[in-house]
DNA sequence: ACACTGCATGTATGG
DNA sequence: CATACATGCAGTGTA
């Protein structure tokens, strides 16, 4: 029967191990408490359970395979058993197991080390929960295994903070000695097991705070370990030393879950994935976590986890028998490199893996350094912001030994047994020569240990993962990845730090030249700033698909009627509940012109032809397929060909890949190259009509106006009132006149040569099926295809022009940007925004369209103008839009160029165009 | 005049 | 928005 001691010396209650609320995981009542007089025990049950006597080690009990603690901790591989002992993931799955969580036993029965696991029970989720239980059922932190000591501390130190039983911590009362701390993990553990050891209590409420950000950050632990192997930053007391000799055969260098929860998640997808996907090469990196026995604030940032190689670990523990215990590093500040000599101190760090200090003075502390020479710094803090600023001081002469600059990287580790601090360090500059002389460096920038180093090192990995996760799922050469990629290495590694003179280097302000000056400031936060940057860019670029897919997936909610709201001369439907997502559907013009909507059905997977004007719930199956009674249930036949399914399927992936690529492209490209391409693809005609289309080029490439932008909108008059009349002459109007009519004459071509295509095509006997064009779709199906493609595709371009125009003016309406007072132009109760009639207005043929809008022509110059007129109207009031309207003017650049190569003022405007 | 010290403040960053 | 942190800066000490 395992059993605790209460912390409080003065009590000294002993208990046996119980299963308890505590344990719960959001529960926030850390009832971990001694129960007599309420203080923490001093340890946790985890660590007792799991690291027992038998080093961890368990054996399924199906198949005999020896499951170390980490796999049990990670509880990714294992499955814990009702009646005792563990069942390998495998066994487990074949036996029907369905893998779950661990929780509490709200019996509260007494549990002994093995017991525990016993208890630990391996049911179906749904069949172990009463009514009664669910509101107690909380998955446990069965990963804890070593790190759960420290763990258990911040329950304890948790406790003591919701229970005020906070006490400010003498160092010399409570807090181990750097000996007592310098142990390994499992030393430690195992001296908190024997009671040998006063678990460190706060001295500082506030450092403790993070107990439920940790458990919080447990459960998407638990979901990133049973999606994916074990992640890239590793367990810091399974890839240090200690458990290399340790545990050399089992434990795979790389193993990060298991005190992923200790820790904040490292930057989503990048971490795990970029070492996942680079673990061979960077199998001897040790991206560590670093331990979690620190009483300090567990949220440790990423940057802070301890990079080490097995190169420096060896540098650092030299030929002794002791283990290097990676604390945290630091990249050295400018100021922390300067002349003060003081290095400041990572406040979560500090409080963490340094003794603690009540006093601003703090105290002395001796640190080695790799070559054995022993420093000894102040350490102490400033009170900032009602928080605590901890500093090294004196570390100039250790800097200057070191020859450390700005840039470079300090590390901190811990000698163990004997508790030594170790102070180590990583040039940064060492890192871009390595780099670059290396020829075995990863060709996506991830390095091998010993080539990887601070700066790119910090970072390389996780961006060439993340490209290479993005290659991997979306299949597309990610350049702009590895474009931020290189940015970002450089920005880490090739920063300026060859300046070895560190005056010198205070001056480069002033002596380098104006493009090299930012470079060095950066230099100081660029790094994580660029790291954030980039994170985000990729989020955007994710949630920007998913953002434009969600625009045409969006409904109005079906029940509510909306209120109608006028908002500067614009008119908004307003709903009092958001809106809904419908059903994915393909929108599909035949040959004919005529279109469809196609859709899945969520039972049997057939597509379904529908009415074009029809919005789907979001789940829709063929039973309410009311439009085709042969097809109204799942046993109807399939309506789509393979061919076309893939096709469909194929010409999505494409515009997706395209979609990508586009939003990668420099936003200087933006302009032109978007335009044009806009005006390609309109004047090709194919699918530019697209409403989806146009919306993706139209958002990503210019949603706003800039300075210097010289699109058709921002060439106009200033002050927005300018309304070009039709007798107007003015470069721009002529440029349009110009343009459209060119583009028109273009397109009329265009559209007799194709339509006897489809002449020859159906007397060719081609099936009309395979002549449909996925070309509108309410899931970005329809693409922009290749000039080549479109020559080849059969389409109907004036159906495809008139969504263009359709959509052009719907969604005039909807930008912000519009022009109020241009809207009396727009055809009257047009601006009428409705996401029904944005729909049923896309199905609207081009004549239709250009009949109501008084648009029966397009060859005369005068309706010519007028349309084009009309347009640019729409697109004054919408600067998402003017791409839509504008582009094809400028598609049409080339072929009038030759025309127009003397018109002085015009070319400009059409060089931007 | 320079160095040191302690605090204040602006910015980056994460939640 | 809160916090961490890099750095500025004023006050003080010292050569």
């Amino acid at each position: 029967m395992a059993s605790r001691t209460c912390m409080n010396e003065s009590c000294g209650t002993s208990t046996s191990i119980q299963w308890r609320k505590g344990w719960a995981l959001r529960s926030g009542e850390f009832a971990d408490l001694c129960d007599e007089c309420g203080s923490a025990y001093e340890q946790s049950t985890f660590c007792d359970m799991f690291h027992s006597k038998d080093s961890g080690w368990r054996e399924c009990t199906l198949c005999g395979k020896r499951l170390h603690c980490g796999c049990i901790s990670s509880q990714s591989l294992i499955e814990l058993l009702d009646t005792g002992g563990v069942n390998c993931r495998s066994c487990a799955k074949n036996s029907g197991l369905q893998p779950m969580a661990i929780y509490e036993r709200p019996d509260g029965s007494d549990t002994s080390k093995a017991e525990h696991v016993n208890k630990l029970q391996t049911m179906p989720l749904d069949s172990q929960l009463d009514g009664g239980s669910i509101e107690r059922l909380k998955p446990l932190q069965l990963r804890f295994s070593k790190e759960g000591n420290g763990a258990s501390r911040m329950l304890q130190m948790h406790n003591d903070d919701k229970n005020g039983s906070f006490v400010q911590m003498k160092q010399e009362e409570v807090f181990p000695s750097m000996g007592e701390l310098g142990c390994t993990f499992l030393s430690t553990f195992n001296q908190a097991s024997n009671g040998s050891s006063k678990a460190a209590k706060p001295d500082n409420g506030k450092a403790y705070m993070g107990s439920t950000e940790t458990y919080e950050s447990l459960e998407q632990t638990n979901l990133s370990m049973t999606l994916g192997p074990p992640l890239g930053n590793s367990d810091p007391f399974r890839c240090a030393v200690v458990d290399e000799r340790v545990q050399s055969k089992t434990s795979p260098v790389l193993q990060g879950p298991r005190s992923r929860h200790l820790f904040p998640k490292p930057p989503r997808s990048t971490i795990p994935t970029g070492l996942e996907i680079n673990a061979g090469m960077v199998s001897q990196i040790r991206v560590a976590r670093p331990p979690a026995e620190g009483r300090g604030r567990n949220q440790l940032l990423p940057r802070y986890w301890p990079r080490i190689t097995d190169q420096e670990l060896q540098q650092i523990s030299g030929d002794s028998n002791s283990t290097i215990v990676p604390l945290f590093e630091k990249m050295l500040s400018a100021s922390d490199a300067g002349r003060i000599g003081r290095l400041v101190l990572p406040k979560a760090c500090a409080e963490a893996y340094f003794p603690p200090i009540s006093q601003p003075e703090g105290l002395p502390l001796r640190i080695q350094d790799v070559k054995g020479k022993e420093w000894v710094f102040q350490f102490r803090f400033w009170p900032n912001n009602n928080s605590r600023m901890y500093v090294l001081e004196g570390v100039t002469p250790c800097i200057q030994s070191m020859q450390l600059q700005a840039g470079d990287t300090v590390t901190f580790s811990r000698m163990d047994p004997e508790g030594k601090l170790i102070m180590g360090f990583r040039k940064a500059s060492n890192s871009a020569a390595v780099q670059d002389t290396n020829p075995s460096a990863a060709p996506n920038g991830c390095h091998s240990s010993e080539t990887i180093f601070p700066g790119v090192y910090e970072n390389l990995p996780i961006l060439s993962g993340y490209s290479g996760l993005l290659q991997s799922l979306k299949g597309n050469a990610d350049s702009h990845l590895n474009a931020l990629s290189k940015q970002w290495n450089s920005a880490g590694g090739d920063i300026n730090w060859h300046i070895e003179n560190p005056q010198a280097r205070t001056m480069d302000g002033m002596l380098l030249p104006p493009s090299m000056v930012p470079e060095k400031k950066r230099a100081r936060n660029i790094g994580s700033k660029s790291k954030r940057l980039l994170i985000d860019s990729q989020d955007a670029l994710e949630l920007k698909l998913t953002w434009e897919e969600a625009q045409d997936l969006l409904r109005p909610p079906p029940t509510v009627k909306p209120s109608i709201v006028m908002i500067e001369d614009h008119v908004f439907e307003e709903y009092e509940e958001p809106p809904i997502f419908g059903k994915r559907s393909i929108f599909v013009i035949r040959s004919t012109g005529v279109q469809e909507q196609w859709a899945q059905c969520d039972s049997c997977s057939k597509w379904r032809r529908l009415p074009v004007d029809i919005l789907l719930p979001p789940k829709w199956t063929c039973m309410e397929n009311s439009w085709d009674q042969s097809r109204c249930s799942c046993s109807g036949p399939d309506e789509l060909s393979p061919r076309e399914l893939d096709n469909l399927l194929r010409l999505n992936k494409e515009f997706k890949k395209r979609r990508m690529a586009t939003s990668r492209k420099p936003t200087v490209e933006h302009e032109s190259s978007g335009l044009d391409a806009l005006a390609d693809a309109a004047i090709l005609g194919d699918n530019v009509g697209d409403s989806s289309t146009t919306s993706v080029a139209t958002t990503t490439k210019h949603p706003r106006h800039r300075p210097g932008c010289s699109c058709i909108v921002c060439i106009q008059p200033p002050s927005g009132k300018g309304k070009h009349k039709p007798t107007c002459t003015c470069n721009v109007c002529m440029t349009v006149k110009r343009r459209f009519k060119t583009l028109m004459m273009r397109k009329k071509k265009r559209q007799s040569e194709r339509e006897a295509e489809i002449a020859r095509r159906n007397q060719q006997s081609r099936g009309p099926r395979d002549e449909t064009e996925v070309d509108s779709t309410s899931t970005h199906v329809a693409l922009q295809p290749d000039a080549s493609e479109n020559d080849n595709r059969v389409s109907n371009e004036l159906d495809a022009k008139s969504q263009s125009n359709v959509a052009a003016t719907n969604k005039g309406h909807l930008d912000l940007n519009c022009h109020p007072e241009r809207e009396a132009d727009m055809q009257a109760g047009s601006n009428r925004v409705s996401m029904i009639s944005l729909l049923k207005e896309a199905s609207l043929s081009l004549d239709t369209y250009l009949k109501e809008n008084g648009l029966t022509s397009l060859t005369s110059e005068q309706q010519l103008y007028s349309a084009s007129n009309v347009q640019a109207q729409a697109t004054d009031e919408s600067e998402g839009q003017h791409n839509d309207d504008y582009c094809p003017l400028s598609g049409a650049q080339d072929q009038e160029s030759e025309s127009e190569e003397d018109n002085g003022p015009d070319k400009n405007q059409n060089d931007t165009l």
